[in-house]
DNA sequence: CGCCATATGTTTCCATCGTAAACATCACAA
DNA sequence: TTGTGATGTTTACGATGGAAACATATGGCG
């Protein structure tokens, strides 16, 4: 029994959950101006007021979808992970698995950083405590599934799994983060030397 | 008289300005209120009114001393860096240089975010857009200049000196960024195998 | 010594924010 | 038809960052 359905359905008929009362699955649309605010606003806050005068509503209508402020960023960063997943796994397809699609999904997620740098601070800032185990998909498993896929292929010596792992995953992060915060210009083939350096540097 | 003993002398010359007149230097006293509230309450906010009660003056005093919030939050992001080379430095010299020196100020990054997360991610996230060239030192000088010796250090092969900096830079960065946002619990042995992948497995 | 420009701190005020509470409105089921 | 529960609105509150007007001490200059 669902309530809600996993993936933003902006534009699609609502199947069955959330029918159309006053204003017709209005935590889809909040999502959605969200989602639009974050990635052309990248800077400056993202207030509950704008947001629901986006949408056409009072501000005080969207805490009938959310308990408060957190649960709407928790929210949109949840569909952050799941679209950087997405282009991650679309990346790896593309570049034939292996290790050069390893590189690739390294290079999707700095590359995601960049498009969307909004959405993608916001998605890792969010701290979720201990989230009730949402039984949901955390959005986030696609991008872990394939990380420790990739790890498997470049280094197959299982003994250093865990380590080359998270090795691979904070350079990428950190090659992100630093690009956000502006410590690093963004440039494509500045990324793929760097990712290559851990990631295997077929081409 | 504990008020402006600490080591916040932000300006290296105070040169003629900032004498005593009511409060007696309320620009030390504030930076050094800010950077206690920061280790102490890691999470929340840091506002104006609280951080001007601290030091026992009205929240609007603190205008006389920075032109804005940010002006405030870029002096403590200032000292962040400063301790952050500080104790880079003082990691260096300790393991006595080298390698093993390389690997310690790696380490020491991560440390620091771990030990100061709400200063390291203020020193971080503020964006300095062209900030007018402070003359003065910016903070980062010190870890920089660490980062280039020990890149030489570790690979003498100069025609990759860039990307294994950033290499390097990105590893540590992400990695710390990694454990403030609750992605990976620290573990002092964690940290030295994963670094040491890649600043060298000297022990 | 006396005066006053200036650096410093205070009071008051305002727009904005998140959000709680009371009220209004709509769809549908009995 | 009438009631019931989900949805949206209005109003109100406390806290925020910040501007403006006011108050006060300091030190230079006569």
């Amino acid at each position: 029994m669902a309530d809600k359905d996993n993936s933003v359905n902006i534009k699609k008929a609502p199947a069955k959950a959330e029918r159309a009362y006053h204003h017709g699955d209005l935590r889809a649309a909040v999502i959605a101006a969200g989602l639009k605010r974050l990635a052309e606003d990248a800077g400056g806050e993202l207030g509950l007021r704008a947001l629901a005068r986006d949408v056409g509503v009072s501000a005080t209508a969207l805490y009938r979808h959310f308990p408060d402020k957190e649960a709407l960023l928790d929210a949109l960063a949840e569909e952050g992970l799941r679209r950087l997943g997405a282009l991650q796994a679309q990346a790896w397809l593309k570049a034939g698995g292996g290790r050069a699609g390893f590189k690739a999904t390294g290079i999707a997620y700095v590359r995601f950083a960049h498009d969307e740098p909004a959405l993608f601070r916001l998605s890792f800032t969010r701290q979720m405590p201990d989230r009730k185990t949402e039984e949901a998909g955390d959005g986030g498993e696609v991008a872990y599934n394939l990380l420790r896929a990739g790890v498997g292929e470049v280094f197959p010596d299982a003994e250093s799994a865990d380590a080359a792992a998270l090795h691979a995953w904070a350079l990428v992060h950190g090659l992100a983060m630093l690009i956000l915060d502006r410590r690093v210009t963004w440039s494509e083939a500045m990324v793929e030397r760097v990712v290559g350096l851990t990631f295997g540097g077929v081409d």
